[in-house]
Parts: structure tokens; C-alpha cells; sequence
DNA sequence: ATTTCTGCAAAAGGTTTGCAAAGCG
DNA sequence: CGCTTTGCAAACCTTTTGCAGAAAT
């Protein structure tokens, strides 16, 4: 955790602590999309008196603190990732799981012009894509043949 | 439910029982992203003895189906609408939750690359723009005077 | 008649909360 | 020092499951 993420905290009127640290560690070395768990078992490594509801607690503060971001890939719990990451979206296997990350030139000229027509200011967009994975559509045809 | 939804469900290998027209009736008067909790409560107006089990094991039903998909709107639970309905994404106030559904031109073109470049193949695509209503953004703006 | 489906109750995730002790500013 | 944050355990909420009886084909 470096000085710009202690000014983040500080902004939001939180403070600096040793699991608020390594939490923030663990998804930034995680590159991207970890649930809870996964961020609690590698921030445990370091600390293994950290408590999961403290992780829960984290996640939320660093939320608040707007550097992280809650993804809903239709998993039943949810993942997060670094909000300061390059913007990207998430294909998801729906056979697998799997879930890629992909870039796309999204127009920014557009998303101006949906927010005025239905009088919304965007913060966050969510591209999801659904469907089958290379590997996936590979054993489906199999089946099928 | 008419002739053409149980011609899915059979076509799915699936009986027609009244919960399930029940449920999709429910769904399809709710007018989009109703939860599994919102769905039990309309249907069970119509037969008091439903359970909430049925309405998930339904829910599942009409889903490997395809007749209804399953949204992830950022809320702890599940939302559902139709499938047959036009295609519309969803905005999500982050202030107060409200669900606004509009339409997007997405192009089909844009997506057979997308899926091409990528090497999978697409089902379902949800673009979902996160951030604040009219009604929030005034009470944000009248706070910060 | 056979097989699927339902209702009930109990279990199983993931996430939140109350509280006393520990830590930050 | 005062107030925030943590760890632990228990609670909570949504969703799933086992089983015996009911309904569909």
C-alpha cells in the first residue's frame, strides 16, 4: 500500500491500518475478480489472526473509498477488483465459470448522451457477456457429434 | 400461460404443473427484475399453500428452459424477468436502488467480433450502468448548497 | 403405473452484527 | 486519551436439499 491509497483512506475519513493493507494487497496481487474468500485466505498468509468479517469490513470500507469495485458475474457471492485498473469488462463461461477479461472502446460520447436522454449521472458500467468458452464449445460439439 | 409456454417447458422435458404457470405469470405481470421473495409473494395470492421452495425449483425450471434469465443488479439477492421480452439493459441508482430498464442499439456486428476476437461463443449480454437517478441527484446537489 | 414435482423443515452458503479488547491518530 | 477498528461467535438472509406424499403423463 503505497501514499496514494493511505490519501484515499484519509480522504474518506478512515484509518490506516495493518489489514486495511494487506486486503488491499491481496486484490491488487490477485488481478482481478477475487471473492471474499480468496482475498481473506492470501491476506491470512500474512496475518493469520485476520478475521473473515474483517475482510467483509475492509471490502466495504475500501468501497466506500471508491478503490475498489463490486463485480456481479452470476456467482452466488460476489468478486471485486481494483477500481484504478484499466477499464475492461468480463466474459463468463456459463458452463465453466470461467471468467476472461476483454477491453472495448466503449464511446464515451454515447454513454454522455444515454445518461442525459434518461437523466442519470453514470458512475460505474458493467459489460457482461455471457456464453461458452473456447474450451467449452469444444466439448458441446463433441457431445453433439 | 398459453399454448406456446407449454411448448417450452415440454420441449425442455419439463411437466406443466400449476405452480409453474403460477410463477411465470407472476414474473410476466411484474413487469421486470422481480426477486425470487417479490415472485412468491404474487403467486402465492393465487394458491396460499406455494411454497418458497417451488418458487426457486421454478425458477430454475423456466431458466434451463430459456424462457426467463436471471439478473444481477448489485443487490444480495437474485432478479428476474422474461426472455422473451424486448432486449433492454438496466440502470441502477446507487442511492436508492431504483431499477430503470432502456434500450441500447448494441451492435450486432460489434458482438460477432467481440466473440471472434475473443473465441467464445455469446448467449446473453448485460450491460448494466451504475450511479445516480434525477430524484438522488437532487438531494445530492440541494445537500452539497 | 411410473416418474416428476411439491410442501415442509432443516441445512447450507455468503454476509452482517454485538460486544469486549486492541490499535490508530 | 477518545474514537475507530478488530476478532470472535452468533445471527441473518437468500438459496438449496432430503424426504414422504401428491400430481402429471
Amino acid at each position: 500500500m503505497d501514499e496514494s491509497d493511505k490519501k484515499m483512506l484519509r480522504r474518506a475519513g478512515k484509518r490506516i491500518t495493518s489489514q486495511r493493507m494487506l486486503v488491499l494487497e491481496a486484490i491488487r496481487e490477485g488481478g482481478g475478480h477475487l471473492d471474499a474468500d480468496e482475498i481473506y485466505r492470501r491476506a491470512k498468509l500474512q496475518a493469520p489472526r485476520l478475521s473473515l468479517s474483517t475482510v467483509y469490513r475492509t471490502i466495504n470500507t475500501l468501497k466506500e473509498a471508491g478503490m475498489i469495485e463490486e463485480l456481479h458475474l452470476g456467482e452466488e457471492h460476489h468478486h471485486y477488483e481494483l477500481r484504478d485498473a484499466k477499464v475492461h469488462h468480463h466474459f463468463v463461461c456459463q458452463n465453466c465459470g470461467r471468467v476472461v477479461e476483454f477491453e472495448w472502446p466503449f464511446s464515451e460520447q454515447l454513454l454522455r448522451d444515454l445518461g442525459e436522454k434518461y437523466d442519470f449521472e453514470l458512475t460505474e458500467i458493467h459489460l457482461d457477456l455471457v456464453g461458452y468458452c473456447a474450451e467449452c464449445r469444444r466439448k458441446k460439439t463433441n457431445r453433439n457429434a
